[in-house]
DNA sequence: CATTGTACATACGGTGCCGTATGGAATACT
DNA sequence: AGTATTCCATACGGCACCGTATGTACAATG
């Protein structure tokens, strides 16, 4: 269970070169951001990371071990995370812009979260399990959407469809990344979000 | 080559259950929108056939051949198709309005069409060849969408940015719809063309 | 220094899929 | 009637992957 074994001597007095149940964790997510779900095969990593699948049953009981600590990672590290990112911006306005922009650029140890979205998202369409998971973050997403639209003075029917449909364009923006980048320009999407924000918000100039 | 080999006497005469080769294509279209384009396997598509893999290689070359062929039919009858249908109404708004309601509902021999584009979508990304046709197809989608924002009064930059954004978002949906449809309701994206609509032709109220 | 546990390597059986080769039944052709 | 053509069934070899069983070098421990 635990990440590391013991934390002090595990890779400088060992050989140096041991994996950890992270580390294939890791090379998963870059294969499901490359390539999607399908991609993420025991065997293909093991070649990847220069070892056999034996390494990878010691590590996990099985492949859909390995998809499950996939989605812990998502459901951890992302979400929760761009959302503390702007809390410390001062007005609702600015804080959904903030998170436009990290939500286009984020990355995570070399590998493009957009990608990794696009990936999550195609995944649940085929693993009923990994749907449910996947429902749940988005779910947390809209709230946190929605509450803000809220405090920038919607009511809860314009919030939710506004907070819906600005998380509709961004999975088209993470959709079409993967095969179609001039139609997923940044600016595509952030004009959206302008779009919506001033639908609530009143007219800018 | 011929769909059907000569037209007169082919399924009354003949043993009345043979399959065409476009029986096969259907059957690959319901599978890729239900399953994805890893659900198109030429022995499990014989077996929702009830027929043998011999019946599959008389018809085709191989499984590429197949999916070339879902792509053609995909390129011929959507579309061009669906813009053909709204160009009896009288305004651009009221085009792309119909338009917007077309792509919520589509359905052809009984798949839905939603549920296939989706499947198209994430094909592309698994496969540059796929890709280059879906982008294809694209293009002319956002061809149009520029050209009825155009009459509506945008210039070339607004147009292409609302069009692109408009198709961002149904992206949004067609993926959604697949997974978590409580997202992809058609509301939001109605609200969205709305937004959109609003912002080239003044607002409406 | 012998023992134990760690982190792998290697080898195996099994499955699902692809494409081919070949055979066979029904129909159309002359 | 006899032959050719159409459409499909069956059988085969091959590949990529899964999971398991077993062996093994190395470090940690007493």
């Amino acid at each position: 269970m635990p990440l590391l074994p013991f934390g002090k001597e595990s890779h400088l007095t060992r050989k140096a070169k041991e994996l950890t149940r992270n580390d294939w964790v890791l090379a998963g997510l870059a294969a499901l951001a490359e390539g999607g779900i399908d991609s993420v095969r025991v065997e293909r990593l093991a070649k990847s990371l220069n070892v056999s699948k034996g390494s990878f049953y010691w590590h996990f009981s099985d492949r859909s071990d390995l998809l499950s600590a996939l989605l812990d990672l998502w459901e951890k590290d992302f979400t929760a995370q761009l959302i503390a990112n702007v809390a410390s911006q001062p007005t609702p306005r600015a804080r959904l812009l903030a998170l436009a922009e990290e939500a286009l650029d984020a990355s995570m140890d070399g590998v493009d979260v957009a990608q990794a979205e696009g990936a999550f998202s195609a995944w649940a369409v085929l693993d009923p399990a990994a749907a449910v998971r996947v429902r749940a973050i988005e779910a947390q997403r809209i709230g946190y959407l929605v509450r803000e639209l809220s405090l920038m003075g919607a009511d809860t029917a314009q919030a939710e469809l506004l907070a819906k449909g600005i998380y509709l364009a961004l999975l088209g923006v993470f959709a079409a990344r993967r095969y179609n980048p001039a139609l997923a320009e940044d600016a595509v999407f952030r004009r959206i979000v302008a779009l919506a924000l001033d639908a609530v918000g009143g007219r800018r100039r």
